[in-house]
DNA sequence: AAGAAGATTAAA
DNA sequence: TTAATCTTCTTG
């Protein structure tokens, strides 16, 4: 798909709008993403793969545009992100926030206890939780399995907005680097 | 082998 | 403001 040869910084904004899906023998799930953040490889310290870090978490970042990372974060929660850039050059988009669409009683059922819909996919974490992506999931191409992503509204630059990241505060010049991107107004963006 | 830190969340 | 909780990575 041609999407994923935009630069990460575009492709994070592109992404707005969009509608991310993941299916598997529970049902499906969807929402519009509504909030991203660009990590931008070995020049950015708030970046897993900063200096060209290769582990074996982080090997996934630098396949192709397209291949979805996830990790596991503060002992409980899942990330998940989408590999972007050129091969080889570890880019990647955390998906920091989606608007529910499809399967938001099966959302509840992943997330017992959360009764309002704008808690169920607030946050990387809960979205995370909510559409039951896990570890496995890492190394997965997008559109090639149960997870995939499809064109739904059309959002027009001024209506994104973009600021500093969230929760790298140990990333001395990156820290005010404004890679976080959401659609301004939108009630289903962390925070 | 052991220890520290972390792209978070919910509760106080 | 802080505890919860554990993978990943670094250090010894």
């Amino acid at each position: 798909m041609d999407l994923w040869n935009l630069p990460t910084l575009t492709l994070a904004k592109k992404l707005l709008g969009m509608e991310l899906v993941h299916e598997n023998q529970e049902g499906i799930t969807s929402g519009i993403i509504v909030e991203t953040e660009a990590y931008l490889g070995p020049e950015d310290r708030a970046a897993h793969s900063y200096g060209n870090r290769r582990t074996a978490r982080t090997e996934v970042m630098f396949h192709h545009a397209g291949t979805i990372y996830t990790y596991f974060i503060y002992g409980m929660h899942v990330c998940f992100n989408i590999v972007s850039g050129p091969l080889d050059k570890p880019e990647a988009i955390l998906i920091r926030a989606i608007q529910p669409v499809k399967g938001i009683e099966l959302m509840k059922k992943r997330r017992i206890g959360v009764k309002k819909e704008v808690q169920l996919t607030n946050g990387p974490g809960k979205l995370s939780k909510s559409m039951g992506f896990t570890l496995e999931h890492s190394g997965q191409k997008m559109n090639d399995g149960g997870i995939s992503i499809q064109e739904r509204l059309e959002i027009h630059p001024y209506e994104i907005a973009s600021g500093p990241r969230i929760g790298i505060q140990y990333a001395e010049e990156a820290v005010h680097f404004p890679y976080r991107f959401w659609i301004k107004n939108n009630p289903y963006v962390s925070r």
